[in-house]
Order: C-alpha cells, then structure tokens, then sequence
DNA sequence: CTGTTAGCGCGTTCAC
DNA sequence: GTGAACGCGCTAACAG
C-alpha cells in the first residue's frame, strides 16, 4: 500500500514540496534538516511510495514511452526486432510499447491512434500499407516517427530498411555457384511489398549474371504464409510432372516451412542434397541437412540507426530531417561443400529533404 | 495539428461538455442540436482531436493497460503467448506493456516497479525469482497479478501454468512405445525451475511404468541456452565412446538446438533414426526428418484463464480469491511410423485461500 | 440542450 | 529550510 506524495507529506506533517525534494534526492542541494530527512525517508522504506506516471506525463507531457507497430509477432524477425529496440529503449529509461498489426491496415491504424493518445515520445512502425503515411503526417511535429522494413517511399519520414536488393543479389549468386549456374525458382509471399520488390530485383540481376539454364520463375502470392509456401511448391511439383526442384530460394522462413512441408507431403521425404535459400536467418535452420543459404538482418545496426533517427530531432531542435538509411545483410551458409561466407554490404547515403 | 477538447470548446464557442459529448459519440442520448453537433463535427475533422490518456488515466484512476514481464521474448513460446494475450486485451479495449526481464531477478524488479508506476490495471509475470512474490505483496490491492509458467507456490498469487508432469509423462510414454521401452536420457536446463522439475517427474514415472533396459539418465544445467544443450549431448556421445543416443528428450527447444548442433558437430550428420523428443513446439520441428515428440501448451487456454483470475476480482468484489490452474498440453508427434497422436488432460481443482 | 466547476498527482515558481 | 498555489487535459456532478 504505497502512497502519493500528499499522503505522504499529510502524514509526515510536512509539505509537499518537502517531501518531494527528500525523494528525488535533492534534499542535500535544498539543504533539508537531516532530521527532517531521516523521517520522510523511513516513512517511505516503511509504507513505499507509489510513483504515479500519468500525472507526471501530464504535466511534463512527455510520457518515457517509445510506440512500436510490428505488423507480426509470433514473427521471429519482428521478435527480435522488439526485443533489440527494447534493450536500447531500457537504456534509456523508456518503456517500450509493442502493438501488432497482423497487417491490417484498420488495426494499424488503431495502433498508431491509441499508441499516440498515450503520448509516446517516439513512434516505430513497420507498415502494413503506404496510406498510414500522409495520414500521420497530420500528428507530424507531436512525436517523431521512423518507417522502417518497408520502404513505401513517401519521403514523408526517416526510414530504415535492410539492403534486400544487395542480399537478394549475394544469396541468388551463391547459390548459383553451388548449383554450377543452373537457376532455380524464387517462391514469394507478400509480392506487393518494396522490401520483397527489392528482393526480387536482386535475384534477376544475379541471375542475369550467371545464369547457364535452369528455371529462374519468379513465383508471387499475396500473402506470406505457410500456405502460400505450400501452395507455390505444389505447383512447381506438379508442373515437374511430380519432381520437386533441385533448388529454390524463399521469400521468407513461412514461405520455406510451407514449401518444405509440401516436398514432405508430396514426395514423402526431403532430399538432403536440395539447395535451399531463404530470406531471414533462424537458429533452427541447423535442423537442416540440406545446404542452406539464409540472409540475416542486422538487427542491431538497425535499431541503432532507427534510435538515431528517433533521438536525433531532439538534439538539433526541430530540423525536419528525412533521411532514409539501408543497412547491409549477411549472408549466411549450412552445410556446404565449400564453407563460404561472405557480408554484403552496400550502404545507401542519407538523403536530406524538407 | 489536433486539439483538446479545452481548446475546441473555445475556438466553437461551446462549452467542454457539449464538445465532449459530440465527441464522444453521446451527442444523441443528450440531444444535442443537430446544427451543435455539426459545427463541432466539422472542427474536428478539420482540425483533429488528440485525446490526452494521460489526463483521463489520472482522473480516472485507471490506465486500460496491463503489464507482462517475460523472461525472453525473442523465446517462441512467450511470443506467442504474447501475441495471445494482446489479442485479448485489444478484444477489451487494453494495451498490453510488455518487457523482458531476461532472467535477471533485478530487470524483473525494475520492470515490475516501472510497470506498476505507470499504474497497469493488471499484471502478468512469468517469474524469474521464488522472490518476487513477497516484493509484489505490498502493492496487492492495487492491481490484480497473476504469476503464470512458473509455480513457485507462494499461495500468494493466483497461478496458471501446463500441465508439465502430465506432458512429461504422456511424451515419455510415447516415446517409450516407439523405442520398445528402451529407455533414453532427458537433458534439461534450468534444471531447477518448478516447472521443469515436473516435467522430471513425469518422465521418472514413465520409466518406472514401462522400462525395459537403456539410459535413462537425467543430465541437467542451470540455464536455458543452445550451449547447455551442447555441453550434456558431449558429454553423452563421449562417454559413449563417440556413438550419439539412440533417443533422447530436451526440456526446450533452445537444449534440443545445442543438443543437435553437437551432434553434427561430433558425429558429421544426424541420423535420421533417433527418436527426439523435445518440450515446446515449433513448425520448424517439421524440417527435421526424424521422428519427433514434442509436448504443445495451449496458449489459448492458459490466456484465457489468466485473463478469468485478471479481471475476475473486478466482477465479483474484492474477493481475495487465490486460485491455480493447470492447463493440459497436447502431444504432437511427427514422422512416426505409427501415426499416433493423443492429448494429456489433468484439471488441477481451483484452490480458495483468503 | 448547454455551461461551470472541482479535482486526479505531480512539477514548478515564488513567498515566507 | 519549508510551505502554498497553480495548471497540465480530462471526467463527472451539478446547475441551469
């Protein structure tokens, strides 16, 4: 049963005013009565003191708080994604508030409004849809605001995405090395999204390189799910007359899991000397026997460039600073012959707009 | 650019409480003029209305937050479980806040404190600390807190955990059936966790039911970590003389990762014959060609009967109703030969205490 | 149908 | 060294 400073101050039988300073530590800089002192603080040890952050919020209106709109969580990329940016977040002493989208442009709507009626003091959105743009552009000047893993290219907010062209490129030209230049299909879910436009163009571009035969069919569904994994596969399958690719490279671990399954469903078993490619890394890829190459986000030098992006309007008054940041990938190899390994990088320069 | 309702009610000329009614949607059950409530209408669309949380969570005493402290949320499990929880709460109008605390007892204290400033109207923890029990108890009254995955067994909080013994039990028996009752080791971490202690009671009385020979060991570490799954499956494949088990079982995903690089690591490949069981699921499971055990918790169920202790007492009083729930998991059993698939069930009967 | 007003708990400023 | 008073934006009770 902690209390407010009121309480405290009622029961102590002395002001507010002193209470608050021999709790916020500056009763040595006001030069409280060390007898004063010692009594409020044993009061408070004894019955706690119960800090209450909206009314400070209200009258400092800044709340501590930084929003975050991830369109999935049980995504492993967005979960960790979170669990970085809230480390930074505690660093700092901000409370970091994590709202899912399920890509769904009228909850991310909802989102982005409830998380702004609470007064965060900074806002990280992974967008569902290029709309949420303009429509914040409203709030613009209350908190500020970073786009970041899709690049819907608004120029309205600082934006911080992953190099997918440059993986894309550094993962289709590994695997056509392995495969000694035969192409392979690239199965895509969320095909509509810049981020997986990018992805795709750095595919055909490596492609174009190195290509010597094989079948480098783009295929695309809307979504990004098992089932649409499954659902590609199949008819790669089936177009095979019933024999499953030697190669091919996902868009996403879903789209990997819904494709594997359905080789498992169809064939009965995995090849283990299929080549596999997918975009974004997981610890349970080692479960594999199958070479696999994977792109890993670097989470870290995102959030650290997203923290920037956030912080940064604070330092230098209220310079309305667009810039857009891409950050490279790595690329990351199981199982192969030749152990390779290499990062990608490629670092886009900040552009400056009004 | 959006206003408050003070600012509105002076730029319109009407008062607060004619602003706020229209606003709210009420302008009908007052009666408001049609001619009001369109000039307020067009004001706000116009120009905006930013709603203050701060300011309503003050007067009202009540934040339409709650908390949740996780141990790890880039873990599969509490992702999901996190996913779970914030579909209910959106479902009633709440924010979810949740932090990590990393199973460190001092994060989950400062995360706890920082939760309960900011006045959560509940709190979830899955505990790190026996400890943090008595800490919560002072500020009991305040917010209704449920302890969940751990039962630490304090009687202090109501407590909704699986069903571990039970699943234990169950995937030990299957995984028996399958090896002819030849018995296998069960690698733990955090070995001394409540909940994992269970699941080592189940499969101790699985052994002793149906045992026919074998090693039946139980290896145990103190942290949950791939490394940990590493170091006890070195230490089985060497004093086996370099011959990996022939089954054996994990108390996580994270022991079964470390559990399986090592043996790739030692032996070159992973037999597809060893029979894996392992606690928690996952659909990356399926990219593994053995046959698998894996023990599901019912994240559906366990939310649902956090959110009954949650925001029972609000219902019903303050009725100081100290319950504990057990929720069944399922067993879920991939690449057998013997498709078999069966749920555990046990109902721990709710507990009142005063 | 519409207007007025008193706080919620904290931070600040000024007065004793 | 200590105390009093105001206001942040919203809600709710009451007054017309």
């Amino acid at each position: 049963m902690p209390k407010t400073v009121d309480e405290i101050s009622r029961e102590t039988g002395f002001s507010v005013t002193t209470v608050r300073l021999v709790i916020n530590g500056q009763s040595e800089k006001y030069r409280i009565s060390g007898k004063t002192r010692r009594i409020i603080e044993d009061y408070v040890t004894l019955h706690g003191y119960s800090f209450n952050h909206a009314a400070r919020s209200l009258k400092l209106n800044r709340s501590d708080t930084v929003g975050f709109v991830a369109p999935d969580l049980s995504n492993a990329f967005f979960a960790h994604l979170m669990a970085v940016l809230e480390a930074l977040c505690r660093a700092r002493n901000l409370l970091l508030l994590t709202v899912a989208s399920h890509e769904d442009p009228i909850l991310e709507n909802r989102a982005v409004a409830s998380l702004l009626a609470r007064g965060v003091d900074g806002l990280v959105i992974a967008p569902c849809q290029a709309e949420i743009q303009p429509l914040l552009a409203k709030n613009r000047g209350r908190t500020s605001i970073v786009m970041i893993d899709r690049d819907f290219a608004s120029g309205l907010f600082p934006t911080v995405v992953s190099d997918n062209f440059s993986g894309g490129l550094a993962m289709t030209r590994g695997m056509l090395r392995e495969s000694r230049g035969k192409t392979f299909p690239f199965l895509c879910g969320h095909a509509k999204l810049p981020s997986i436009r990018d992805r795709i163009r750095g595919f055909s571009e490596a492609c174009r390189e190195m290509a010597e035969g094989g079948d480098g069919r783009i295929l695309q569904e809307m979504d990004d799910s098992i089932e649409a994994g499954s659902r590609m596969m199949r008819q790669l399958i089936d177009q095979a007359g019933g024999i499953p690719p030697h190669a091919f490279m996902c868009s996403s671990l879903l789209i990997l899991e819904g494709a594997l399954q359905q080789i498992k469903t169809q064939i009965g078993r995995i090849d283990p000397s299929i080549l596999i490619g997918t975009f974004d890394d997981h610890t349970m890829l080692d479960l594999l026997p199958n070479p696999v190459f994977s792109i890993r986000q670097n989470e870290k030098a995102l959030t650290s460039k997203i923290f920037e992006y956030l912080i940064g309007p604070r330092a230098e008054g209220k310079k309305t600073v667009c810039a857009s940041s891409v950050i490279a990938a790595e690329l990351v190899c199981r199982n192969l012959e030749s152990q390779g390994f290499f990062a990608s990088t490629r670092q886009k320069a900040a552009v400056e707009k009004t």
